[in-house]
DNA sequence: TATCTTTAGTTGTAGCTTCAAGTAAAAATC
DNA sequence: GATTTTTACTTGAAGCTACAACTAAAGATA
């Protein structure tokens, strides 16, 4: 389903889209990692790790479906359901079998868990400042968001993240 | 070395920061499966093994030292090893000592690695341009390209993409 | 109500990435 | 010129991710 060559569709990119293309997959590689280190020296979690057992201290009642999990990390079920094996091995979270529907499985941040991302959670946003937000300018923020939620928006138009309005 | 709390730097983000943040990591975590998705349908070939052959295929001569190869690939030493191992048992790429310093190990393109690049490019660039490009007007690409820079030029100052001036 | 389809999640496995440790050559220091 | 340090990788193993195949419950259809 490929559109012929064309000057209105051309087979490579602009030296504005190469560059803008450069930038972004630089980062798509290099800021995991970066984000990820101090979470695993200080407590030996991954950065999705961190990510599930936040997204779950921010639900109300600390639960959430696994499928509702998976839409808030941006990860597949199968995924989600191997980590929250490790994590509940760990005893960060526990999950059962859903009361009314008995196919879907929640899962809840423990309280050791809930403590660990409260006591983590200082460090993290600071790694998120440090690499993110202290390169930025205020422009720059407005920037990003409106243009990362359109590359998402691309990808899947009902993500969790859309569903809040843009700023 | 984390800063006391108060109001010069809060302890989480504003609402801004917040649409920000949650657009950057959504984009980090959805973006890579994404366009690795049609590489590993045309080719079995990852992502990073595709950009591991695109930039042997764009550098003079089709050769790099192992060093300016995981440079330009934002890669460790170790990944990159490990992955020219498994491209030169495809036949892809192969490895010399460097005559002049033989701790240098350069990587050098096959005429068949080559030749399944520049098959493989129409359709990598209409997978970019598709996630990403299409969504994206003038502006965009811009603020995306200055933002982009800025964020690598945070975790490494002298990566290789800021060689090049910005447009 | 029996069958079919869809939804929600789990599991096994192959392959990829990271980390720590190791090798060997070159450069620096003594 | 002998030792030490640094550079440029390579390697093995542990853990993570993706994919395909599977289970089981719920909903739709007949």
């Amino acid at each position: 389903m490929m559109s012929p060559m064309s000057e209105l569709r051309p087979r490579w990119l602009s030296e504005e889209e190469r560059a803008a293309w450069l930038a972004l997959l630089s980062t798509t590689t290099l800021l995991p990692g970066a984000l990820e280190g101090p979470l695993q020296q200080a407590a030996k979690l991954s950065l999705f790790d961190y990510n599930v057992l936040a997204m779950l201290s921010e639900a109300s009642s600390r639960t959430l479906p696994m499928s509702e999990l998976a839409a808030r990390t941006s990860a597949s079920l199968s995924r989600l359901s191997h980590v929250v094996k490790k994590l509940q091995g760990r005893g960060l979270v526990e999950r059962a079998t859903h009361a009314d529907d008995a196919r879907v499985t929640a899962a809840t941040i423990t309280a050791v868990g809930a403590e660990l991302i409260r006591d983590l959670a200082p460090l993290h946003v600071e790694t998120v400042r440090g690499l993110v937000f202290d390169q930025l300018d205020r422009r720059d923020v407005a920037d990003l968001a409106r243009i990362g939620r359109k590359i998402v928006r691309g990808m899947d138009a009902g993500h969790w993240i859309l569903r809040t309005p843009a700023p």
